[in-house]
DNA sequence: CATAAATAATAGTAATACTATCATTTTGTT
DNA sequence: AACAAAATGATAGTATTACTATTATTTATG
C-alpha cells in the first residue's frame, strides 16, 4: 500500500522541509539507505550528494548538520508509529487489544502498512533500532528538548502510557512501562542480531514473533493480575 | 574507600596497558573527566592531550582511537560492578536479595563502595549513562563482538541471569531481563535529568532511589508469584 | 652510569564539516 | 513565449579532526 501522508514536523529540526520538494524527498530517501549501509558515523553529506547527483552545498540548504537530519527521519519514524497506532487502534475498546496492536507496532510496524514511496520504512526500522539512542545521548540534549525535539517520542510514550492506564489505573509507572517496551523491542531486535548472549530471543530472518512475545509477556505480568 | 585493584581487560582493547603506568592512568583518570565534561562526540585526543600536559602521539601510543578508549572505561566500569556484585553477595544465600544489590549495584555503585584512586567511578557511571549505547551501536559490531570487546557487559549479564533463574527457575526470559534492568536503570537516569516526559520516576540531586524502587517493583512482579 | 624504554616536540596528511560566491537550471506567472 | 524568482549546481576555501612519522629528550632500570 503506498500513500502520500506529509508527517509534520518540529520547524527547527530542518531549515527547508525537504518532504516538500524533488530533491528534499530524494536526500531524506538515500539519507536512510546510506546511514543503514555505512553506519550513521561513516555517513556524510558529500557521499550522499554524490549518491544523489547533488552537491554538499544544496544538502546544507535542508539540514545544517547531519545530526539534525538523523533527528529528523527518527522523529518521522516515531510520527508515523504513532499514526498507525490511532487508525489501527481507532475501533478498539479493549485497552488490553490495544496495548498488543501497540506492542505489535513498536516490533513491526514497517510490515503490512500504509508507506510512503520515498521512505523504506523497513530500513528506516533498522536505523530507529541502531541509531536512534545517537539522537537524545548528546550534550546538546537539554536545549534540543526545549526546542521540542523530542516531541514525537513523547506523544508516542503518552500515547502508550494511557492505554497501560486504562488497563490498570493503579499502576505507578506508565510512562516508564511506555518507554521500556519501546526501548526493549529495539535493543533486544538488536541483541538478537547482534550480541545474542544478550537476550534470550532469537530473531531469524526478520521475524520478529520471539520479540513481541517477550513483550507481551513482561507487559502483562505487571498490568494485569494487580 | 581507596584500594588497588586492577581490572583485567581484553588485550585487543589497548595497545599498551594504561593502568600500568603514570601516563596510562592520567589518561583514563582525564578522559573520564573530559567526556562526562564536553560529551564524547566533542571529546578528542587533542584536548586530552593539552589537559593531561602530554601529546597526541603519546596517547595514541596507548590506544588505537577513542572508540577503543570509551570501550575500555566501559568494560572498566562493567567489570568493576561486577566484583562488587561478587563481594557484596558473597555471604547471602536468598536469591532475592541478591538480586537486590545487584539492582543496588545498577543504580549506585559508585556510593559508598571501594573505588581505585585514578577512577572517579561516579563521574564514570554518568559516562556509562550516557554514552555506553555507542560502544556496541555501530557498524563494527559483529567483528569488535568476535574479539571479545563485549565480554564484560555478558559476564555482568550472566552472573545477573543467574540469580534470575534461582529466584524462578521456569522464568523464560532471565538474559533479557538481566540486560532490560542494567539498561532501564540508565535509561531512567538519563531520562528523569533530561527527558522527564519520559518517565515516572524523578531524581533529585543523584538520589537514584526511585529508580531502585522501581526496578525492585518491576523484577518482583516479574519473578515472585509465577 | 650506561642504556633502553617511554615520552615530548614537531611536522605533516587526508578526511570531515562546514561556509561563501557565483553560474545555471527550473518553476510559476502573465 | 518571456521573464523573474526560486532552487540547484559548481567551485573554492577554511578550520578542525583523526591520525602517522621522525627525531629529541627525559625517565627508569640493572
Amino acid at each position: 500500500m503506498s500513500i502520500e501522508i506529509k508527517i509534520s514536523l518540529n520547524k527547527g529540526l530542518y531549515k527547508k522541509d525537504p518532504q516538500d520538494s524533488k530533491l528534499g524527498r530524494k536526500i531524506i530517501q538515500y539519507s536512510i539507505i546510506l546511514i543503514d549501509k555505512h553506519g550513521f558515523e561513516c555517513f556524510n553529506f558529500k557521499k550522499l550528494a554524490e549518491t544523489i547527483n547533488s552537491t554538499e552545498a544544496s544538502i546544507y540548504r535542508y539540514f545544517e548538520n547531519k545530526h539534525l537530519l538523523l533527528t529528523f527521519i527518527v522523529n518521522w519514524y516515531l510520527e508515523w508509529v504513532n499514526y498507525l497506532i490511532k487508525i489501527n487502534t481507532m475501533n478498539v475498546n479493549d485497552p488490553k487489544k490495544k496495548l498488543k496492536i501497540i506492542i505489535n507496532s513498536f516490533v513491526s510496524a514497517s510490515k503490512e502498512n500504509p508507506s510512503v514511496s520515498y521512505v523504506n520504512e523497513s530500513i528506516l526500522h533498522n536505523i530507529v533500532i541502531a541509531e536512534a539512542g545517537k539522537v537524545y545521548h548528546t550534550k546538546k540534549v537539554d536545549s534540543e528538548n526545549s526546542k521540542g525535539f523530542f516531541s514525537s517520542y513523547k506523544a508516542l510514550a503518552t500515547t502508550t502510557s494511557n492505554v497501560i492506564s486504562e488497563i490498570c489505573p493503579e499502576f505507578k509507572y506508565p510512562y516508564s512501562l511506555a518507554t521500556n517496551l519501546f526501548e526493549m523491542s529495539n535493543n533486544h531486535i538488536y541483541f538478537a542480531k547482534h550480541l545474542p548472549q544478550l537476550t534470550d530471543i532469537s530473531v531469524q530472518e526478520d521475524d520478529v514473533n520471539e520479540v513481541e512475545k517477550m513483550l507481551n509477556y513482561f507487559s502483562q505480568k505487571l498490568l494485569y493480575y494487580s
